[in-house]
Formats: structure tokens, C-alpha cells, sequence
DNA sequence: AGGGAATATGCCTGTCAAGGAATATGATTG
DNA sequence: CAATCATATTCCTTGACAGGCATATTCCCT
């Protein structure tokens, strides 16, 4: 059970882009600091925010540490967005932007 | 375009609250005022940082305000999930599970 | 055992965001 | 125009978190 909310775990920007690095390959730290251009104990804070949200596994090689993507804890976001989703697929977008600039010039608003 | 970033947005439990609610229907402040059982200064707040990030649009009725959700933007968190999606998708997840727990008897990591 | 490489942890500081309380805005009715 | 209702904005305090830096830990090699 994961000690942290995958919700806020992603908000960071650094954090989304470690896991799509990789959601190509496993990665070291010292090859993800090199590609990020941050400072070695920041990624490794990252890593550890990530792995209390369960979304990436560690295989002990050594004294190396290689960092794996674990997608499961993303199905969450997925399911969370499946009521949003048949949002959409009924609805036709294009129509929907058009009602609300209709709106908007009423009244301008948010 | 928006000026507020959705991951960030979406990481606060109350606003997806909010965001559950007008799921089903367009609703009133006071409406979910009552609802969240919160302040309505607070609600107003979270409303607006949702407008900033273009997920709700307001129609005016007289002095009340009625939100309506405004889907479009979730499609940008679709669309960064669907990488992920594709290695739940081909990859057995109760296998994974398992060798991760293989991994974890041979020395204890998270 | 000692030294060095790879990685993690602790401390400090600045920033940002949430919640609460008070107040301001805007529209409606008389 | 005064009163009132619905909602928004401001100010304040507090807590969380990212980044930078220094240091601790762990493992390998000889």
C-alpha cells in the first residue's frame, strides 16, 4: 500500500518527466541525473517520492540502483477519468467550444 | 489557453471533489457549498483556480453563478496516460506483480 | 580493513498554496 | 436609493515541498 497520493505525486513536472524517461527503458540514477541536468540528490528525492507512490520499482545491481516504471498505480488516474471520459465521446467538442463562446460574449466570463 | 497547469490543479482532494460533482450536473455555489460542507469563500477559490485551468465554465443567472464542467482540458491527462496505458496493456499485471515480489525476498527495497 | 564510486539522507531557506475570517462586489427587490 | 442575497476578493497565518549544499550510507575492489 503506498504511502502517497499518486495525484500529487505527478503534479510535479520534473517528477512526469523522470517517469516518461522511463517509460522507455529502466534507468540508473546517475544516467537519469546526466539527462536531466539536476543535482544528484534531488533525483534521488524524486525517486524516493515516486516509489512511496509505488510508481517505480528498484533493482539493486551493485552499488547502482536501476529504476523501474510500475504502471500499475497509474491505472488509478485512469479509472478516475473514465466518468470524465464518456464526457467526451458523446459530446462533440467542437459544438461544446462553440456554445461557450456563445456564452461568453453575452457575458464575459471564466 | 490556460493559465494554470491541470496536473497541479487536479492534485487537490477538494477540487476533484468539486470536479466529481459537476460530473453528474451543472450546479449552484451555494449548492456545493452545502454539499462539501465547506466555506464559501473557500469553494469560490478552488472554482476559480479551476476556471484558471479551464476546467469549469460559468453560466450567469441572475446574482448565482452555475459551473458546468468543462471536460477538454482532462483530455491533455488522457493523452500523457496513454503511453503508460500501452504496458498494462500487453503486459500481464499479477506476473509483474509477482516477479517484483521475487525481487523484493532477495533484498528489501521499495 | 581502506579507499573510492554510486546513491541516499539531513538541514536550511525560499516559495507557494490552502484555510479561516473579514470585507468588497454585483445583482435583485422594494 | 436602501437593503439584502449570492458570490468574489483580500489579508493573514500556517504547513508542505522543491532546490542547493553538506554529509552519511552502502557496496565494490584490492
Amino acid at each position: 500500500m503506498p504511502t502517497r497520493d499518486v495525484f500529487s505525486v505527478i503534479a510535479d513536472p520534473t517528477r512526469r518527466q523522470i517517469l516518461d524517461l522511463l517509460c522507455q527503458r529502466e534507468m540508473g540514477v546517475g544516467e537519469l541525473v546526466e539527462t536531466l541536468g539536476l543535482a544528484q540528490p534531488n533525483v534521488s528525492k524524486h525517486l524516493r517520492t515516486l516509489g512511496e507512490a509505488d510508481l517505480v520499482h528498484v533493482r539493486i545491481d551493485g552499488p547502482r540502483r536501476h529504476y523501474r516504471l510500475r504502471p500499475d498505480r497509474l491505472r488509478e488516474l485512469e479509472e478516475w477519468l473514465a466518468p470524465y471520459r464518456r464526457m467526451w465521446a458523446d459530446r462533440l467538442d467542437a459544438l461544446e467550444r462553440h456554445l461557450d463562446q456563445l456564452d461568453e460574449t453575452d457575458h464575459e466570463e471564466d
